[in-house]
DNA sequence: ATTACTTTTGACCATTCGGTTAAACTTATT
DNA sequence: AATAAGTTTAACCGAATGGTCAAAAGTAAT
């Protein structure tokens, strides 16, 4: 039935994706996805013939789903300064519940950087910042924004939102040192990293 | 004899940082290690018992390695602009040596968080906040610094400078579609980074 | 009920991997 | 030269791991 189908498939997805973001790819093992999916290990590989088609899957869905969340700002018709807003409250909040994501990502990358080269060949720099032109011509002058250093300023934009959560292990086992609570302190950082970011690139 | 003896480890060492740094605990291989020393399997074993000690060795090594780097900024005799750029200066050329570094760190603490804990045990926030306050209460008047926002601009500060390369792998390949050098990137950031902080810090 | 097809399973296989062992080789001491 | 100690190696071992296969169980149509 195509709906039972559906319904492995899916838990060999779910299961898979929790064990591959806790483990990496090549500390995941096979059994214990099945394991965690309730079914036999070989049904793993009547639906996904191996551990890399797996894996592929699952990384390509979970890449995809981070990347998104970085394009709807240059949709939206809000100022700049709201956009910049509206991106870390938007930005973190969604890792808030995805937050082994970035890691995950990262990490897999580093271990094989010609993953991920598809999924950001579609992103054009030139073009994203004649769209910055477009959509604020009018208040751009205010700002210290060049076509010179946007690489820098959109790393910087980047970093202040997924650094406390790609290395939360570190910063978690820090705060608790001195009474510092995580989800607070990311809580705080949607608004704090906004005003941070217009604050040094206002003139 | 010690000389030898000493030269026999230092090859191990060296390789199994290469090979534990590139693949990670899990995707490391001790015959991968073994032979980039140039010496038989058994040998590893002679001297560091197991792959968790070996590991265990080379990661604490690392780590004290990336963090100490963290820490000279409290002794310098600067202002604190300067000592921002100071930091900046020296400790993303500190990464520029070891670029994958950071990413291993992250990722092994990610998989592991307890491993960290006796390292990041003497750092004291609170003490941290009293020695700023100490070392520039003639200035500090200047800036949006308070015992309340510290965490999130320490955090800020390290993101800047870390995350570029945590995430090296994932930004090479964005820059790499419209020309934009990883390693010119990194040289500019040095100085970028450090107004960027200063200017969001003032008042 | 039989047939044809898909889904699920238990048992099994080949290889890889961390680790061991006993013997060979080196070095230092007498 | 003989002995004792540490160092290095080749060969081997058992467990874990990704993957396969043939048979059982389930499903739908005639």
């Amino acid at each position: 039935m195509s709906e039972n189908e559906k319904l492995t498939e899916e838990k060999i997805f779910d299961a898979a994706t929790v064990v591959f973001e806790e483990e990496g790819l090549s500390g995941a093992r096979m059994q214990n996805i099945a394991d965690r999916a309730g079914i036999n290990k070989a049904l793993l590989h009547y639906y996904f013939r191996t551990k890399d088609h797996l894996f592929e899957a699952v990384f390509t869905k979970l890449a995809q789903k981070m990347f998104m969340k970085f394009s709807p700002i240059f949709e939206k018709n809000l100022s700049l300064e709201d956009k910049i807003r509206f991106f870390f409250k938007e930005h973190i909040s969604f890792m808030q519940q995805n937050p082994k994501l970035p890691g995950f990502i990262i990490n897999e990358i580093n271990h094989n950087p010609h993953r991920i080269q598809k999924l950001l060949r579609n992103i054009d720099f030139k073009r994203l910042w004649s769209v910055i032109q477009e959509q604020h011509s009018h208040e751009l002058f205010k700002y210290n924004i060049t076509e010179e250093n946007l690489p820098q300023i959109m790393t910087t934009i980047a970093s202040l939102s997924v650094f406390p959560f790609a290395a939360k292990g570190i910063i978690e086992v820090a705060f608790d040192n001195f009474g510092v609570d995580f989800d607070k302190y990311v809580e705080e950082r949607k608004i704090f990293a906004a005003e941070f970011v217009i604050k040094a690139i206002t003139k």
